[in-house]
DNA sequence: CTGTATCCTTCCAGATACTG
DNA sequence: CAGTATCTGGAAGGATACAG
């Protein structure tokens, strides 16, 4: 068994991945697909070049986003999420539904304090993503243990 | 159907709200019940008194704990998690074990490359424990519409 | 187009001393 | 016991100019 102090560690490195002002946005930026360095760029133009460029190589070096550099001129590098970055979405929407629910709309922000509806087929899909983590975690965890 | 883009406000919230170097520690030393001041204090002598203070006054602020005075002489200050800050603990465990299975020890610091395993029954109640929270999120939030 | 390099400011956090 | 007040250094982050 993990130790239980290991374990909150964990969740600790998981926090210092995808904490900070910008790392977020990057993921939304990617989440539907490659992205180019302009692109994401241009879609958030609060992030300066200086920190665009800090928080995508960490998150490179993090493992959940990947660069790929195409050598032509002009310089056209592209981005997007590997496996753990898209597995990190479902987890993120967690997160998104626990502010949803339990926040105060003070802490948010007052401006989305509107009424809310929720898509059921959504939600589904979620509750099998989280799953398939979990079945995840089995495998990779477990495998000397009977498979289920 | 909430706009998507306010979905990922609210994660971002979330994230402001247990992000930094201090507040996962608090939620750690609460997790199992009500504890003084000095109680953390103590048990994370590493926050200076200074940060303490102000984590704990964010976090009141938030809504994830609640401190209660007892006006006695010498003071005593009980600090514990609110309904928010118990239904968050079972989100971050899902943060751990994406950190587990999809985020490289490098990444986590050497230390606890060890072999891990998981304890089925714990992971049973975790499952359980998202599925109270997507049922708050139903009944919360879909009041008009039939319930399930 | 995709970055580096440099400078400059602001804000955060640690240390220390003090109080009801 | 449970904090406040103040000082200070360093890191985080913005603006701008430049380069392959």
């Amino acid at each position: 068994m993990t130790k239980n102090k290991d374990f909150w560690r964990r969740i600790e490195s998981a926090l210092n991945v995808i904490g900070g002002k910008w790392k977020l946005l990057i993921v939304i930026a990617l989440k539907d697909g490659t992205q180019r360095y302009s692109d994401i760029s241009h879609k958030f133009p609060e992030i300066s070049e200086r920190m665009l460029v800090k928080q995508l190589r960490e998150m490179e070096h993090d493992g959940i986003i990947i660069r790929t550099v195409y050598p032509v001129v002009p310089a056209k590098v592209e981005y997007s999420l590997t496996q753990s970055g898209e597995k990190l979405i479902p987890v993120l929407k967690i997160l998104g539904l626990w502010s949803l629910i339990y926040l105060g709309s003070e802490v948010i922000g007052e401006d989305l304090s509107g009424p809310v509806e929720v898509d059921s087929t959504k939600l589904n899909q979620l509750i099998e993503d989280i799953d398939g983590i979990l079945k995840d975690v089995h495998t990779k965890l477990n495998r000397k243990e009977d498979p289920v």
